[in-house]
DNA sequence: GCGGACTGCTTACCT
DNA sequence: ACAGGTAAGCAGTCCGCG
C-alpha cells in the first residue's frame, strides 16, 4: 500500500530558474527548518516550493541588553536558542528610537509555539513573539502574496508589474497634488493591486459517507464508516464521480449528466488513492466545509485503512485541513466571514450552507434527497455528490471568477497567505497589513498590554448598556412626506476622519505635552501634531484609492467591461477593509486594540454631522433626517448645497457629496426607518418590517404592492388616489387571510436560530419553541439555520411549517402583523390604519362573519 | 387570580 | 471575534387590586 501510494507523490521543489510564478502562500517546513513558499506557475499550472536560502531565522525581541539576557541560564541553554543580536527599532508608542535584543531561535516553536517551556516565557517582556513564523517571514522580506515572482539562480525576485501592464506608472501623475512621499506610496499600492491575476487551475471535491443511522452525521475523527462516493470537478469542466460498490445497491433513477461516467471501485482504498492523486494534481483544491469534514474524514479514513501518513496528501491542523502540495480553500469558511457576507455580497445569502449560498448567488441548489444516503441507488448518489462539487466550483467561477479575484485582492492588501485569508476575519487581515507596515518602516510592533496601559480606556458613555464608548448620532426624523429631498453624505466618513485627524494608536494621546492642546472634540483626548500616524497613512491611502481612483474607474465607460469589473473587485475589497478599519480599534481581539482611537473617530463623526446640520439650518435648509454620516435636506437650492459642500471641505476638511435625490421621502417618527422614492419611481426602503427577511411572504408581497403604488405618486394630490388603492391592497390581504387562502409557506415567519437550542436558558423565543417541536419530531436543528414557523391557536402559540396545518392558524395574530407592518408607512404619509381600512367595529364583525362562511 | 406596566432577551436592521 | 444605535415582539416579573 505504501509503495503504491508513494508512486504518485511527486516532489515539487522549484528549479534553479523558474519563469513567472504567483506567490500564494507561505508555511514553515519542519524537517528543513525553513520557510517554504508556494508558487503557482500558470504555464505548467503547477505549484512549486521555494525554500528560504537567505538564512532567515525565527526570533522575538527583548528590551533587555544582551549582557543581561546572557545571565538567564535557562535561555542560553534552551535547546531552541541560537544567538543574540542588537537591533535598532523605532518605538512609536513612546516616539523614540530604541535598542532591542533580537533573540534568534533554531525553530519557531521554541519562541512561543508550545504551551510551556518556550523562550518567550523565560524573559520578562517579549515583543513580536506571537507572530507566526511564516508571517514574520513575509513581513521581513516584504513579500507580496498574490503577485508574480521569478526564480533566478535560486534567488526569489519580484516581477515589476508595470512591465506587465504599462499604465501602472500613471498613478503618480494622477495624484500629482499630493506630497512626493505620498505619491510614491500610493503608486506602490496601485502596482500591487492592479497587477494582473492569472486563471487558476483548480479542483472542487466533495465526498459522501455511508451512515447507518439516518439522523447522525458521520464523525470525521472516528471515520468508522466507508466513503461511498467522491466527486471531482475541475475548472476546465472535467467532471468525475467515483462510487464504491456495495452489496444490494443497483443503478436507477435519472442518469448522470452527459459526458460523466460513474467510476466504480470494489475497494475503498483504490478509490481513495484516486482521490489523493487528484489532490496532488491541482494547485488549488476547493471544498465546502472541507476543514471540518471532507478532508478530515479522508485523512482519518485513510489512516484507518492502513495508509501511511506520508502517503496522505493532507496536513491536518486543529481546526483547519491543509494540503501538503496545493492550496486548500474551504469556501464555507470564506462565505461565513461576516465582512464577505455583508459587504462583498450585500447580504444576498442568509444561511452559510452550500444550498443557501448557491441558491442565492447561482440560482441553483443542492439536489433534494427523498431517502437517506445509504439507500440511494448508485446513480442517485453520484448525481447528488456531483452536484455538490459542481456548485462548489461554480461559487468560484461565476462572474468571471469573481471570488478568486476577491480572494487574491484581499490577500494582496492583507499580505496574508491564501489559506489564512480565506479562513480568518477582517481584524486579522488588518493586523497583518499593519504588521507588514511596521516591518517596512522598521518600527517595533507594540505589545497589546502596553497600548492599553499608555492610552487608558474610554471617556464617553455609550447609549447602549454594556458598550464601551459612545457611537454615532441619529438625527430625529421629521415625520411626514417631504418632496425633493437631497441626501448628502461624507465619502467614507470614518476613514476620512482617521486620515484628516491623524488618528492612530501612537498619535492619539501621544507622549508630547505640546500636543495636549490639540483636542478631539467631545473627548478629553488629544492627537499628535509632530508625527503622522501610521493608521492615518495606511487607511487614508486606501480611502483615497477607493474614492478617487477605483470607484470612478469601475464606472468609467471608457474602460472595457472586463476592466470595469476588475476595478470593481478592487474597489469592493478596499471597501471591506475600510468599513472595518475604525471598528477594529474598538475590538479587544485586534492586536492594536486602542479604545481611544475608536472613541475619537466616533466623536469626530458626531461633531461632523452636528456641525453640518447646524450649518444647513443656518442657511435656512430644512434638515429632515440624518444618520451617522448623512443629512437629508428638504428641497434645497443648488446654491445652498454648494455652500454646505464648500463649507465642509474648508471647515471640516472632508468631502460631502450628494449621494441620492428623492422625488419624495416619507418618515414616521421611527429612526432608521423610512422610504424614499427616486425620480425614476423606484423605491428605497430602509428598516421597514415589510422588507425584513423574517417577515412572512404574504405580508412582504402585500407590502410590495403598496410600495409600487407609492412609487407612482408624483405630487401631494396623488396621495388621495394612492390611499384608496392601498386600502384595497390591505383589504384583499385581510380577506385572503380570513378565508384561508394563504399557504403555510406564505404565512411562515423565518427566523434564524443563532445558538444551540439548549443555550436558550433565559427565555424561550417563539422560533426556539418551534425548533423544540421539530427536535421532538426527530428533525435536527443546528445554529445558523432558519426556522420557519406559523402562529397557531395551539398551546405553544407557534408551530413549525413542517408540522402545522392551515386550520390551526391564528388569524387574529396575523391581523395584528398586517396592521403594524402597514402602519410604519401609513403613519408617515399621514393616514390612519383604521381609517384607511375603514375597520369600524361593525365592519370587523362583518369581515369576521364573511370570513367564517 | 388577573391584567397592565415594566424589564430583559432576541433578532434584524442602519450607518 | 470590526464598532455602536434603533425597532419590534415576546417572555417573564412586578404590582396593584379590598
Amino acid at each position: 500500500m505504501a509503495e503504491k501510494a508513494k508512486e504518485f507523490y511527486f516532489s515539487p521543489d522549484a528549479p534553479r530558474n523558474l519563469s513567472m510564478a504567483y506567490l500564494l502562500s507561505a508555511t514553515y517546513e519542519g524537517e528543513r527548518r525553513t520557510a517554504c513558499l508556494k508558487l503557482y506557475e500558470p504555464e505548467s499550472r503547477k505549484i512549486y516550493f521555494w525554500y528560504d536560502n537567505t538564512k532567515h531565522q525565527p526570533y522575538c525581541l527583548s528590551d533587555a541588553p544582551i549582557g543581561e539576557l546572557k545571565r538567564i541560564e535557562a535561555l542560553v541553554k534552551h535547546q531552541g536558542f541560537d544567538h543574540f543580536e542588537t537591533v535598532e527599532k523605532f518605538d512609536a508608542l513612546n516616539d523614540r528610537e530604541t535598542e532591542m535584543t533580537k533573540i534568534i531561535a533554531r525553530d519557531p516553536r521554541s519562541i512561543g509555539g508550545r504551551p510551556s517551556g518556550t523562550i518567550r516565557d523565560l524573559i520578562q517582556k517579549s515583543w513580536e513573539a506571537r507572530i507566526k513564523y511564516y508571517e514574520s517571514y513575509i513581513y521581513d522580506r516584504q513579500l507580496s502574496i498574490g503577485t508574480p515572482y521569478v526564480i533566478k539562480e535560486e534567488k526569489l525576485i519580484p516581477v515589476d508589474c508595470s512591465t506587465l501592464k504599462k499604465d501602472l506608472n500613471a498613478p503618480e501623475r494622477f495624484f500629482k497634488n499630493e506630497e512626493k512621499e505620498f505619491q510614491a506610496y500610493i503608486g506602490q499600492w496601485i502596482r500591487l493591486l492592479e497587477c494582473p491575476v492569472p486563471e487558476f487551475s483548480r479542483l472542487a471535491l466533495d465526498i459522501e459517507v455511508y451512515s447507518p443511522v439516518v439522523t447522525r452525521v458521520p464523525d470525521p475523527r472516528t471515520a468508522s464508516e466507508s466513503i461511498v462516493a467522491a466527486s471531482l470537478v475541475d475548472s476546465d469542466g472535467n467532471k468525475r464521480v467515483l462510487v464504491l460498490k456495495r452489496p444490494g445497491i443497483g443503478e436507477g433513477g435519472t442518469a448522470v449528466p452527459q459526458g460523466v461516467k460513474i467510476e466504480y471501485y470494489d475497494r475503498e482504498e483504490d478509490m481513495l488513492i484516486e482521490v489523493f492523486k487528484a489532490l496532488l494534481a491541482y494547485p488549488i483544491v476547493l471544498t465546502f466545509n472541507g476543514d471540518s469534514f471532507d478532508l478530515r474524514y479522508l485523512f482519518h479514513r485513510a489512516e484507518k485503512l492502513g495508509f501511511p501518513r506520508e502517503s496522505i496528501p493532507i496536513r491536518l491542523e486543529e481546526i483547519f485541513a491543509l494540503l501538503k502540495y496545493g492550496v486548500h480553500i474551504d469556501l464555507y469558511r470564506f462565505f461565513l466571514n461576516r465582512s464577505i457576507q455583508i459587504y462583498a455580497f450585500g447580504q444576498k445569502y442568509r444561511e452559510a450552507t452550500l444550498d443557501g449560498i448557491a441558491n442565492a448567488i447561482l440560482n441553483v441548489g443542492k439536489i433534494a434527497l427523498e431517502q437517506p444516503i445509504s439507500e440511494l441507488t448508485y446513480t442517485e448518489l453520484a448525481n447528488y455528490c456531483l452536484r455538490d462539487a459542481e456548485l462548489t466550483m461554480q461559487l468560484t467561477t461565476f462572474d468571471d471568477s469573481l471570488v478568486m479575484k476577491l480572494i487574491i485582492t484581499i490577500a494582496r492588501i492583507s499580505r496574508m497567505p491564501i489559506e489564512d485569508v480565506t479562513r480568518q476575519g477582517v481584524s486579522r487581515w488588518i493586523r497583518s497589513m499593519m504588521f507588514f507596515e511596521h516591518r517596512r518602516l522598521n518600527w517595533l510592533i507594540p505589545r497589546s498590554e502596553d497600548i492599553i496601559e499608555l492610552k487608558g480606556s474610554t471617556a464617553t458613555e455609550a447609549i447602549i448598556e454594556g458598550k464601551k464608548y459612545r457611537g454615532a448620532i441619529v438625527i430625529e426624523p421629521k415625520p411626514g412626506v417631504h418632496f425633493n429631498v437631497f441626501v448628502l453624505d461624507f465619502a467614507s466618513l470614518y476613514p476620512s476622519i482617521i486620515k484628516h485627524w491623524n488618528l492612530s494608536y501612537e498619535t492619539v494621546r501621544c507622549p508630547h505635552s505640546e500636543c495636549e492642546n490639540n483636542k478631539i472634540p467631545g473627548t478629553p483626548h488629544w492627537v499628535c501634531k509632530k508625527r503622522s500616524g501610521m493608521t492615518s497613512l495606511v487607511i487614508g491611502t486606501l480611502r483615497d484609492l477607493r474614492v478617487n481612483w477605483y470607484k470612478p474607474k469601475s464606472k468609467d465607460k471608457n474602460q472595457s467591461p472586463a476592466m470595469r469589473s476588475w476595478y470593481n473587485v478592487i474597489q469592493q475589497s478596499l471597501k471591506v477593509i475600510l468599513n472595518a478599519s475604525y471598528g477594529v480599534f474598538g475590538a479587544e481581539v485586534f492586536d492594536l486594540y486602542c479604545p481611544p482611537v475608536a472613541e475619537s473617530t466616533a466623536a469626530i463623526g458626531r461633531y461632523a454631522i452636528t456641525e453640518t446640520v447646524r450649518k444647513a439650518e443656518a442657511l435656512g435648509i430644512n434638515v429632515v433626517y440624518g444618520d451617522t454620516d448623512s443629512v437629508f435636506l428638504e428641497n434645497p437650492s443648488q446654491a445652498q448645497i454648494n455652500e454646505v459642500v464648500e463649507w465642509s471641505r474648508e471647515f471640516l476638511g472632508m468631502d460631502l457629496d450628494t449621494d441620492k435625490i428623492y422625488r419624495y421621502s416619507a418618515f414616521s417618527s421611527r429612526k432608521k426607518n423610512y422610504l424614499g422614492v427616486y425620480p425614476s419611481g423606484s423605491v428605497d426602503i430602509k428598516g421597514l418590517t415589510g422588507k425584513k427577511r423574517n417577515t412572512p411572504d404574504f405580508l412582504k408581497i402585500a407590502f410590495a404592492e403598496m410600495i409600487s403604488i407609492l412609487g407612482e405618486v408624483e405630487s401631494s394630490e396623488d396621495f388621495d388616489e394612492a390611499k384608496s388603492r392601498i386600502r384595497e391592497v390591505v383589504k384583499t390581504c385581510y380577506l385572503k387571510l380570513k378565508n384561508g387562502k394563504y399557504s403555510l409557506d406564505d404565512l411562515a415567519f423565518n427566523v434564524m436560530i443563532s445558538k444551540p437550542i439548549e443555550s436558550y436558558t433565559k427565555t424561550t423565543p417563539q422560533h426556539v419553541k418551534a425548533a423544540k417541536l421539530l427536535v421532538k419530531n426527530e428533525v435536527e436543528v443546528k445554529p445558523g439555520e432558519i426556522i420557519s414557523f406559523v402562529k397557531t391557536k395551539t398551546q405553544e402559540g407557534v408551530k413549525p411549517v413542517q408540522l402545522a396545518s392551515v386550520k390551526e392558524i391564528d388569524a387574529d395574530k396575523y391581523m395584528g402583523y398586517i396592521k403594524s407592518t402597514f402602519e410604519q408607512v401609513l403613519d408617515a404619509i399621514g393616514i390612519d390604519f383604521d381609517e384607511i381600512t375603514g375597520f369600524t367595529k361593525l365592519e370587523h364583525f362583518l369581515w369576521n362573519f364573511e370570513g367564517q362562511r
